[in-house]
DNA sequence: CACCTTCTGATTTTT
DNA sequence: TCAGAAGGTG
């Protein structure tokens, strides 16, 4: 019997059941009783995380037949049969505990959110405003101006070339990195000895030139410069020695001795420069951190990285005994990492002391346990922060044991094979992956071709005629426009796409229609008013104005809604009402839209997928295209490169151009930092072809082709085939329609205008009520009119005065009603989650009774649909039966305007 | 043919 | 900021 180990780490390559780890080691924590509520597990999506609670429930359920039980079983030390007598008790544990699988930055935002006001900050902050950078840089420029460092500002940027939005974002690098910076020192220096030692190098030189009979023309203006600028700019100046091209005639080892007087005298120049930019933005960052506070004090804005060096900061000045921020809720006894090598120093500096606690056993938790998994080869985030490096040093500071993932469980035998050529002596320690007896298949071609798009058309339509499903077909590109012309070209070709883009709140059709509305108010030109038309279908018409002084947004854009009957199944639209209501004013809207990332409503949109390398990470398809970039790959140009030494920064430099052929530190650095850039291309193309299950192709370009380095010919291995598998039948997705022809009378036109107006609004409506009766601690008086104050805070905007009254008189109705109260008393759960139908659906209220028997409770506020909700709470009751065993009861509960109506279903 | 200077064009990845 | 082409000189 193999022991659990308390602190361990998997190395999983692509596809080697990373996830499935997680998930045994998740569950195995859960049947050897641990709380769900001690388990922490972060991983960096919210796709994910979602995924990872998912996959538990889904292998709970269906437990007796996954993989996953014998490895459970083995990892408890238990035999399947007890695991699977455990099972149901652990699914309803799991399902109503406050479970803690979550984004490490939504679990930095809980933290900071519990000690905010250790930052002065209100604990209602929000992350992630369309309109943050825009405030804080004229904020920041204020400091500026106050602080009289407006000339620091303005000659930083003069000297360094850069436009104040460039300096802008090396300050946010400063602010962020300044734990790690603090051990470095800056010093002004003035630049002006070292010009004057190079221009004297220079006439020294020049002297020897003009003395020189054999001097050619060229060689003579070779050695004139106006200035200390124009001397850099000369090619000789970067040579070892003058005994070359046209100075080779005239040359004397004093030649050499003068240049080596120059070259010294730049090198000395480009460093005095180098300190004194980074000792003026070091003076700078102070104003920067200063107006993001003030930012965040006053208006409570915050960005992802203010959270994470605010919860460093506190965490860093609590002492000994306020230390137990994570025992705030519960202690974490338990943590799992999911993608550790995309995890920034930072973040990890955040975790250490939770991770210590843990594996030196030394807490109140006497059982604790670590685990991480991820895979430095897919490491493609280091320009976000990540360190992959922190995988080796972690597991090695914590004295983890790694483990290697050897086996491919997603692609087969051709595929697997070809990654484990191309990568063999290009990453570094690469260990090939074995291939499943089951999984002998597959097909592997790269294709040179200088029209990629014709390639790409040419290959998908060939995949289709093959009989793969559209659905199953992956595009990988290098970047978003790649992506955006490589949909335009298979929207030509009539082949229908799915791109990260097209699930945009902004792009839904309805949504698009509405904004187009409210620019031709706002602007009055006359194109907006035919797109809004021509977009919803509708025959062009004189629209009304609207004075926006007057008039909430919000309505503005519900009567749009109303007037042009938009609303048609269309819950694109309400999300767009909600996230409307955060924007003040329509300048600020108009404006600012386009960064609005609210993602649309679940659609089942259906298409070929076409996303970048890098949000293709963590995904797989059946076939997989990976398109070479388009446009030539950028140059690198980050003004500051950061010289690590393992997770240690060591150094940093100012990016300057030549200035590697003089400085042999810094061509030592820049070295380095161009190596760490190709291991990023190359874990990036590994990503990319790991992705494929069956089919991978791919399609390189002659020149420039980001596959350069693996040295690709133009090959195929194995035959190209379609497996069709059975699967889910196809939801037929009800396409917007956005109808004005009615073939009634007046009368019957005006009661569907209401119907349409009351659908929105009753939406609305019991979503505020659910909400409401969601907050109320109990069910008493007192209670409401907490619970009514936080829901006018959340839904406040969009109901009218009226309405609140409403909801208000009919759950004073309900607390009054005696059916009720007899029904409801018990312990009271609410909003639990239940799994439905593959989604997690949730209980209005379940109530535990004295004798073990259950009620589950559904709210409704109208009749309508009645047969949907018993069908709807009949399945409740069936699945709460089956998880408790117990005796279960279902009730519709229907709170209406004028009487409350409890049906037993 | 070796080498320099000047001009032109291209231009990311995202929780 | 860099790469590549064009144009020029010895």
């Amino acid at each position: 019997m193999s022991k659990f180990i308390n602190n361990l780490a998997y190395e999983a390559s692509a596809g080697s059941g990373k996830t499935f780890m997680l998930v045994v080691r998740y569950l195995a924590l859960l049947f050897k009783g641990a709380e769900p509520a001690k388990v922490l597990a972060l991983t960096f999506t919210n796709k994910a995380a979602a995924e990872m609670s998912e996959r538990i429930v889904e292998t709970l359920q269906a437990l007796e037949s996954r993989m996953e039980l014998y490895e459970i079983a083995k990892e408890c030390g238990m035999s399947e049969k007890e695991i699977l007598a455990k099972r149901s008790q652990i699914l309803a544990e799991f399902l109503n505990a406050h479970t803690k699988i979550m984004t490490i930055d939504s679990f930095f935002a809980q933290i900071l959110r519990k000690f905010s006001l250790y930052a002065s900050l209100m604990p209602d902050f929000s992350t992630a405003n369309a309109q943050h950078e825009v405030k804080l840089m004229s904020r920041f420029l204020k400091e500026v101006s106050v602080a009289n460092k407006r000339k620091t500002l303005i000659n930083l940027s003069l000297e360094s070339n850069k436009r104040v939005s460039d300096i802008f974002a090396l300050l946010d690098d400063f602010y962020l990195k300044k734990e790690e910076l603090s051990h470095l020192k800056f010093q002004k220096k003035s630049t002006q000895a070292y010009e004057e030692e190079a221009m004297q190098g220079l006439s020294l030189l020049q002297n020897i030139v003009k003395n020189c009979k054999e001097a050619s023309a060229t060689l003579q203006k070779a050695v004139v410069a106006q200035n200390f600028e124009a001397l850099k700019a000369k090619t000789w100046v970067y040579k070892e020695s003058l005994n070359y091209w046209v100075f080779k005639k005239c040359f004397t080892p004093e030649m050499d001795a003068q240049l080596h007087v120059i070259q010294n005298a730049i090198k000395a120049h480009a460093k005095a420069k180098e300190q004194n930019f980074f000792y003026a933005l070091n003076e700078l960052v102070e104003l920067y951190k200063k107006a993001k506070k003030a930012l965040y004090v006053d208006e409570g804005e915050l960005s992802f990285s203010d959270v994470t060096l605010l919860v460093y900061e506190i965490l860093h000045r609590l002492n000994e005994s306020e230390f137990l921020y994570f025992r705030l809720d519960a202690t974490i006894e338990h943590m799992l990492l999911d993608e550790f090598q995309d995890t920034s120093v930072l973040q990890y500096e955040i975790l250490k002391p939770l991770i210590t606690e843990i594996t030196s056993g030394a807490g109140v938790c006497s059982e604790g346990s670590f685990f991480f998994v991820g895979d430095v080869k897919q490491s493609i985030y280091r320009f976000r922060g990540g360190v992959s490096a922190l995988f080796g040093e972690v597991a090695k500071e914590h004295r983890t044991e790694v483990k290697k993932l050897l086996t491919n469980y997603r692609s087969q035998k051709e595929v697997i094979e070809f990654v484990n050529r191309v990568f063999a002596d290009k990453i570094k320690n690469y260990t090939p992956q074995l291939v499943r007896k089951e999984a002998q298949g597959g097909f592997v071609e790269v294709i040179a071709d200088e029209e990629l798009l014709d390639a790409l058309v040419e290959q998908v339509k060939r995949l289709i005629d093959l009989g793969a499903d559209v659905n199953d077909i992956a595009v990988l590109c290098a970047t978003n426009s790649d992506g955006q012309v490589i949909k335009n070209r298979l929207d030509a070709q009539n082949i229908e796409v799915v791109t990260e883009t097209t699930t945009k709140l902004i792009n839904q059709r309805s949504v698009k229609a509405v904004l187009e509305y409210l620019k031709y108010l706002y602007f009055r030109e006359e194109i907006y008013r035919q797109n809004f038309f021509a977009l919803i279908n509708q025959e062009v018409r004189a629209v009304a104005n609207v004075d926006f002084n007057s008039v909430r947004l919000v309505d503005v854009v519900k009567r749009c809604i109303e007037e042009y009957r938009l609303f048609q199944d269309d819950f694109h639209l309400i999300r767009f009402l909600s996230a409307v209501s955060k924007y003040a004013d329509i300048e600020a809207l108009l404006f600012e839209y386009e960064r609005l990332d609210t993602s649309a409503a679940a659609a089942d949109i259906s298409g070929v997928r076409v996303l970048t390398v890098h949000k293709s990470k963590g995904l797989e398809y059946e076939h997989v295209i990976v398109m070479d970039r388009l446009k030539k790959a950028p140059a690198p140009r980050d003004a500051i490169i950061y010289n690590y030494d393992g997770i240690k920064l060591q150094n940093l430099y100012l990016r300057t151009k030549n200035r590697e052929l003089i400085d042999h530190d810094y061509a030592y650095a820049l070295a380095k930092e161009k190596e760490l850039i190709r291991e990023d291309s190359l874990n990036a193309l590994y990503v990319a072809f790991t992705r494929a299950r069956e089919n991978l192709i791919i399609l390189a370009k002659p020149k420039d082709s980001m596959f350069a380095l693996l040295d690709l010919q133009p090959q195929s291995f194995g035959e190209l085939r379609s497996t069709c598998k059975a699967r889910n039948v196809p939801q037929v997705h009800k396409k917007l329609s956005f109808e004005n022809i009615y073939y009634g009378t007046q009368s019957d036109l005006l009661a569907l205008e209401r119907q349409n107006e009351e659908d929105l609004q009753a939406i609305n409506f019991g979503i505020a009520l659910h909400y409401t009766l969601e907050m109320m601690q109990e069910f008493t008086q007192e209670a409401l009119l907490d619970a009514k104050d936080m829901m006018l805070n959340k839904y406040g905007f969009m109901l009218t005065e009226s309405e609140v009254d409403d909801i208000q008189q009919r759950i004073e109705r309900l607390v009054t009603t005696p059916e009720f109260l007899t029904l409801t008393r018990g312990v009271c759960y609410k909003e639990k989650a239940l799994r439905y139908k593959n989604n997690l659906r949730y209980l209005d209220l379940l109530v535990k009774h004295e004798k073990g028997e259950w009620s589950v409770i559904d709210y409704k506020s109208a009749m309508h649909f009645t047969e949907e909700h018993r069908k709807q709470v009949r399945y409740y009751v069936k699945a709460v039966k089956e998880i408790t065993g117990d005796e279960v009861r279902g009730y519709i509960c229907y709170i209406l305007a004028d009487t409350i109506k409890i049906e037993t279903v």
